[in-house]
DNA sequence: GAGCACTGC
């Protein structure tokens, strides 16, 4: 039932009683933000009121009727609504209301409306400025001008589109969205330049559609876009405010812009020192208090603006902008009807959509999406939190959308809670509740295990319901169960589950979070799920028992949804977007002014200049790899540590005679990087950080600039670099330590974990990171970002399979996301490390997604296994390249896992490929599991496949201290670096060093010998959480094979004794069969140069191996790299870097090729018998195999 | 004697 009129005035009596002045005295700053949590029916009955309160009550009542989207009011009640507004209510407050009610109209669910809401940035949209905020108040005084309400007239839509298309804005976003203002000195930087959150990039994506799913961006109106802004310097605007202050403190260059004109409203400014000291771009989200329009239009007279279709004028006086503004208010007409259609509150259609599965959901379950079924204690302090979030007030939007539409899409930023709170009010809705019309599972996909635990058990906290019931699961552990409800996952677990499942018949709902990161896993589910709901909204539209539709909510955190609400083989009808305003702070940008090659100098350099002249709050800095990090922190822990800073304070007191200096810090810093103690006893003048020279000529926008090296030298740019000159100096100034803390993936936990606790107090937080810290890990304190603008990638080449580690450029909606993380906890900067030229011209709008970057040969084995046969019609969100796809066949071909049958044009999964595909590794790691049961061999290939999966567990020398970047060793160093050789030594020696595999199995032997502990780790110099990891992969995958392979062992055991010769040559084989498509033979075996060839080592000998152009070599890390070399090897990875090396290689012996891989080789004729060979069976030939590209292999007997 | 960003079943 929903709640009773009376309930509800119960529920609003109590909190008008404990919150009464808030009515009246100011308005809450943003729209949407204050909305009353939902009603509570447990609330105490209040009977003694006084007359106030009683009138705010009432009040509340009636505008919750107001605002409810969905109830058909009478025209009577409507009426006695109206003039009770007009009457009662202080004029301030029906302003509110109206705004209310502009957006209530946005929030009907129809497409035409939903379009209309979705646009861009409700509450941080980049629409031109004033323009909005204009358009804004003037759409409150129009209405109020007309004193009436009126309902929007349908009939005027062509013209309200028409509208919307001139000036870029939507009416309806017009009253929802917090105006930004962009100024440029230039318009053709304008639209293209804008750079304050992630949402900017999306605006592109936005405008690009046309279907008419979803408005076009308010950024794209035509006057942004092409006219001058001339005198925006002139326009007495300049004036800095505080916050502002700051920067200009900071970089003198101007940023000639401001908005002290426009009270209240936070800056976000492009600081672009290409532009001369020319006011660059700036963009403003009013997240303070707006003023009255009329204060605000006062001062703007005689200033050029932008007007409200996008031209720049000047305004002589208020009449002149109202007027212009006067075509442009919507216009609303009451609505007369005597029809039963649905209608919103003021009279106006509720457009269902026109397919019969809304019909459908509308008709079966129309009082669903008005009583929660299921209720709900919470606790109060998860109800005061929960009211803080902006996605409440979208409830019912949200149920609505879910409802009508199969699949909805919502947008809203980190920090908008969609992830907690939008699973809670499907389950408030009754979905997951067994006596509802939706019984199924709300399952909720999440791309890391760390984000799918900890959502779970936030929303089981918020709920009040146990781990049972509002659960996780993820690789190695779950909570989920048969009383499971809400269930968070994953997106791996559940394509896992897809395969068991394909229409998923226990869940009701997905919900598809993180889908702007473009993962893998979430490409993929998307493209299937979307295909189950075809089905599963068949089946319950032909009546099946048991069948009802499977709802899908993809929820980004950016507008970068157009590949899946464009793509019409993915969704036929473009589903709804539905955007939830974020709070975030505003966060300035600061370009440089040219792009240097020596990015980590001048990050180093940025740091050092925040830290002395900035106010207190965390500096995160953007490297690209675990090498820079490590030698920047230890630079600045020389500089800036706490016993460098104590002990100069110390000294300085000793020069002064001053009093004795508490001691700051009496711990001893936690020892992060370990060589950094050795070096604290450096006396701080010794540092040489000025002889690193600008590299100058390595300017990537070398040419491109129009001012190169001759400016250069009298630009603000140059002063970072004088002053790179003076910081031996300068450092005497700093007595504020920094704390600071690397932080990157290999990193063991409990260091990753430090960046999360405060630093110690009197200190800056100083972390650099690499991309984790864009996506992964959220730091907290964050209020300075340095963004070198780079990454380190991984790339591809599909045709051979080389991997290349290159950095390159991050994208636009990247730098975003880094510039974001000094906006989580206040106003933040982020100071990027290249030029907004560069940043225009050549940053991609959004980086890749992974589908186009990674081998997709799991992926399509796991597709196969769900008998998707004909990949080229799968429904991918971006579609990788069909010669990719040839080749990931190709490869499952090679491997045995699909094959061809006659008759058929795709190729299907064999019994092999089944068996593959139910371990959770890639394909060619299954085919080792898949062939390792002989002679007792599998725990052993258990062992290998979880070690391959993990990754090398050894540290790498960097982490020792030992990266050789010191001339001057300790002797302590020395030892362990004697050490460290001296165990890679012990382990290389099991099998012989026939393969670099089983330098890994030894190290896992001996580790679990000794029982598994952190002080074996720390004496063999390999990571415990490796270790951990590839134990618990070992029992999983102990486990499958004990259901899947009938002559497995099914018992797991840590501890394996060391293998026999016996099995190490089966493991040999093993390994061959896996990597049987990427062998390798010595260059001068297959081109039959002179023989005889003596080598000492495998150094300098070329290899060619299948598919590959170029010649290939033996890794230095290989344990063969010392060792005369084989004829043939596998090996699992090709890396270009100053060569073609082949990594974890494996000495194959050459006649085991053509057995093991059969789809890999080509037959000669028969071959006459030679008399020698006596035990030909009946119907066997001899023939001469070749291999791979025509490597001619020893005769081989087959059957004819 | 070379260097490896980040996830996931």
């Amino acid at each position: 039932m929903p709640p009773s009129r009376a309930e509800r005035y119960n529920a609003k009596a109590r909190r008008s009683v404990a919150g009464a002045s808030s009515h009246k005295k100011k308005r809450p700053k943003r729209l949407n933000t204050d909305k009353d949590e939902p009603t509570d029916p447990n609330a105490p009955i209040l009977d003694q009121k006084s007359k106030e309160e009683k009138e705010a009550t009432r009040r509340d009542i009636l505008r919750e009727e107001l605002l409810a989207p969905n109830q058909a009011i009478s025209s009577k009640k409507k009426r006695r609504l109206e003039k009770y507004i007009e009457k009662q209510l202080k004029k301030e407050e029906r302003v509110h209301i109206l705004q209310q009610l502009a957006e209530t109209q946005a929030q009907i669910p129809s497409t035409k409306s939903l379009k209309s809401s979705a646009t861009l940035g409700s509450g941080r949209i980049q629409s031109a400025a004033d323009h909005a905020a204009i358009h804004e108040h003037l759409q409150i005084r129009d209405a109020l001008g007309h004193s009436k309400l009126q309902a929007k007239d349908e009939t005027d839509s062509d013209e309200n589109d028409r509208v919307d298309s001139d000036s870029g804005l939507s009416t309806h976003g017009a009253g929802r969205s917090a105006p930004i203002i962009v100024a440029a000195h230039d318009g053709s930087h304008l639209s293209k330049a804008t750079t304050s959150g992630a949402s900017i990039h999306a605006g592109s994506a936005l405008r690009s559609n046309g279907n008419g799913a979803i408005v076009p961006s308010s950024m794209k109106s035509r006057g942004l876009k092409s006219r001058k802004f001339p005198s925006w310097k002139d326009a007495s605007m300049r004036k800095h405010s505080a916050s502002d202050r700051e920067s200009s403190d900071f970089d003198s260059s101007d940023s000639g812009f401001d908005s002290e004109g426009i009270k209240g409203m936070d800056q976000i400014v492009c600081e672009d020192e290409n532009m001369q000291h020319k006011p660059s771009i700036g963009s403003t989200s009013i997240s303070g208090q707006k003023r009255p329009f009329k204060e605000w239009a006062h001062e703007q007279i005689g200033k050029t603006m932008l007007t409200p279709v996008g031209e720049y004028q000047t305004y002589t006086n208020i009449e002149a902008m109202k007027e212009a503004e006067a075509n442009l208010a919507p216009s609303f007409k009451r609505q007369k009807h005597d029809d039963d259609l649905p209608r919103g509150p003021m009279g106006a259609k509720i457009e269902i959509p026109n397919t019969e599965f809304a019909r459908r959901a509308q008709r079966e379950q129309k009082e669903l999406i008005h009583r929660k079924i299921v209720s709900i204690s919470r606790s109060d302090d998860v109800r005061a939190a929960r009211m803080q979030l902006p996605i409440l007030a979208e409830e019912q939007r949200i149920l609505e959308a879910v409802l009508l539409h199969p699949v909805v899409v919502i947008c809203g930023q980190t920090g908008s809670g969609k992830t907690t709170q939008v699973p809670q009010f499907l389950y408030e809705a009754g979905y997951g509740h067994t006596d509802s019309q939706n019984p199924g599972i709300i399952g909720i996909t999440q791309p890391r295990r760390v984000a799918a635990i900890s959502m779970a058990a936030r929303v089981a906290e918020e709920l009040s319901l146990p781990p049972t019931i509002v659960s996780h699961q993820v690789r190695y552990e779950a909570t989920a169960g048969s009383s499971t409800v809400v269930k968070f996952m994953t997106d791996g677990v559940l394509l896992r589950e897809m395969a068991a499942d394909f229409l998923l018949s226990r869940y009701s709902v997905i919900i598809v979070d993180e889908a702007h990161e473009r993962n893998l896993n979430t490409d993929i589910l998307i493209g299937t799920l979307s295909r189950v709901i075809k089905l599963r909204a068949e089946m319950w539209l032909q009546g099946k028992a048991g069948a009802k539709p499977l709802r899908l909510i993809i929820m980004s955190a950016t507008l970068r949804v157009s590949d899946f609400v464009e793509n019409t083989i993915l969704f036929n009808i473009p589903p709804p977007i539905i955007e939830i305003e974020t709070r975030q702070h505003p966060v300035t940008i600061h370009f440089d002014r040219r792009t240097r090659s020596d990015y980590v100098t001048q990050a180093l350099a940025k740091a050092v200049k925040i830290h002395s002249r900035l106010p207190p709050g965390g500096i995160l800095i953007f490297l690209t790899g675990q090498q820079e990090i490590v030698g920047l922190c230890r630079k600045l822990e020389r500089r800036f540590g706490y016993q460098v800073i104590h002990k100069k304070l110390e000294r300085r007191r000793r020069e002064t005679t001053l009093p004795p200096l508490p001691n700051l810090f009496p711990q001893p810093k936690e020892e992060i990087l370990s060589s950094s103690r050795a070096d604290w006893d450096v006396e701080v003048e010794e540092m040489e950080f000025n002889n690193q020279a600008p590299d100058l000529g390595a300017d990537i926008d070398e040419g491109r600039e129009q001012n190169s090296d001759n400016d250069a030298l009298d630009t603000d740019e140059e002063e970072i670099v004088d002053s790179d000159n003076n910081y031996g100096t300068r450092d005497n100034d700093i007595e504020v330590p920094m704390h600071v803390l690397p932080l990157y993936s290999l990193l063991s936990s409990e260091k990753q974990m430090a960046v999360f606790k405060p630093p110690p107090e009197g200190s800056r937080l100083v972390v650099v990171a690499t991309n984790v810290a864009e996506t992964s890990l959220t730091i907290p304190g964050i209020r300075y970002v340095i963004d070198c603008g780079r990454a380190k990638e991984r790339n591809y080449d599909a045709a051979s399979g080389v991997q290349t580690f290159q950095i390159s450029w991050i994208s636009k909606a990247s730098a975003a996301q880094r510039a974001g993380r000094a906006g989580r906890t206040g106003p933040g900067h982020c100071y990027r490390l290249y030029s907004s030229s560069l940043f225009e011209h050549y940053f991609d709008e959004h980086s890749k997604p992974e589908i186009l970057r990674t081998p997709i040969e799991g992926v399509v084995l796991q597709m196969k296994c769900m008998h998707i046969d004909a990949i080229v019609n799968f429904p991918f969100p971006t579609p990788p390249d069909r010669t990719r796809l040839q080749r990931a066949e190709l490869v499952l071909t090679r491997l045995g896992a699909i094959e061809k049958s006659l008759g058929k044009r795709s190729s299907q999964i064999t019994d092999l490929g089944l068996l593959m595909s139910a371990f959770p590794v890639e394909p060619r790691l299954g085919k080792m599991l898949a062939n390792g049961t002989q002679h007792g061999c599998l725990p052993y290939v258990i062992a290998v496949v979880a070690v391959l999966t993990v990754g090398d567990p050894f540290l790498r020398e960097e982490e020792l201290g030992l990266d050789g970047q010191d001339n001057e060793e300790s002797e302590d160093q020395r030892r362990r670096r004697a050490l460290f050789f001296e165990k890679q030594k012990l382990h290389s020696q099991l099998g012989g060093g026939r393969s670099d595999a089983f330098r890994l199995l030894s190290i896992i032997g001996a580790f679990e010998y000794a029982g598994g502990s952190t002080e074996f780790c720390r004496e063999h110099f390999i990571r415990p959480k490796a270790m951990e990891e590839i134990r618990k992969l070992r029992r999983q995958l102990s486990a499958i094979a004990s259901s899947v392979l009938p002559q497995a062992d099914p018992q797991f055991v840590a501890k394996l004794p060391p293998p026999n010769a016996l099995q190490l040559k089966v493991l040999r084989q093993v390994l061959a069969a896996g990597f049987i498509d990427q062998v390798a033979v010595r260059k001068d075996i297959v081109e039959k140069g002179p023989s005889g060839n003596k080598y000492a080592s495998s150094r300098n000998v070329a290899y060619r191996a299948v598919d590959v152009e170029e010649d290939v070599f033996i890794h230095p890390s290989s344990i063969l790299y010392h060792q005369p070399p084989p004829e043939y090897i596998v090996y699992r990875e090709i890396v270009r870097g100053t060569r073609t090396w082949l990594k974890i290689v494996t000495v194959v012996n050459v006649a085991w090729l053509a057995q093991l891989g059969p789809a890999m080789c080509t037959y000669s004729k028969p071959l006459p018998v030679p008399p020698t060979v006596k035990d030909m069976k009946p119907g066997e030939v001899l023939v001469i195999p070749k291999f791979g590209p025509g490597w001619e292999l020893p005769p081989f007997r087959r059957m004819k």
